[in-house]
DNA sequence: GGGTCACATAGCAAAATCGCTATGTTCTGT
DNA sequence: ACAGAACATAGCGATTTTGCTATGTGACCC
């Protein structure tokens, strides 16, 4: 486990994330996706923020689920998280 | 198979298409996600462009990769080509 | 209580995407 | 060669996201 896992392991495994985004994913899949990524970095949101170039206000209205974020902005969020970012067209079945 | 499919079966099974984003698929893999969803809705530019309420610019545009487009043009798009939209971040391995 | 940390919200200027028209290119069929 | 279809590009106003500061809330520790 590294140092910053440590440091934030207390809130991050607070079940206030967990109800959070249990209750987002229905609503924003994709805050809840961000929500989900940091908390797997161990990041704070303005530790998110500082690798982004931006403020931690940025990364709080990301999670809110209250804009529409263009693909730039979720590949730094990516990068800045340590994550890949995916984005795929479903399609589902066309059968009977 | 429906109409559609079989109407504009002829240019969706060209070879432009693969080659198209075999080559793009490295440098704007959503482009390419993009072209692929359009293809297999059998659906020409101008009509996604229709049922995004929008014009064949724009679908041209987001096919070329030069465009970092916002989550709400994505969701309108899928939603167009009869897909789903998924985001998602993938964390690789820390392991060692 | 006082202080700090993590996160949320408000509001506005700056920058980006979006929507649109006009026009060009390539391919196909006649 | 001509006409039409499908797609690409240029340019510009309109709408949206972004970036920022200021401020508020709740939790924790001293």
């Amino acid at each position: 486990m590294t140092t910053i896992d440590a440091l934030h392991a207390e809130w991050l495994k607070n079940p206030d994330y967990v109800e959070a985004y249990e209750g987002l994913e229905d609503e924003f899949p994709l805050a809840a996706a961000i929500i989900e990524a940091r908390a797997k970095a161990g990041l704070t949101q303005e530790q998110v923020a500082e690798r982004m170039h931006t403020t931690q206000t940025v990364i709080a209205r990301l999670e809110s689920g209250r804009s529409k974020p263009s693909t730039r902005t979720l590949e730094r969020f990516a990068k800045a998280t340590g994550a890949k970012l995916k984005i795929s067209f479903e399609t589902p079945r066309k059968s009977a």
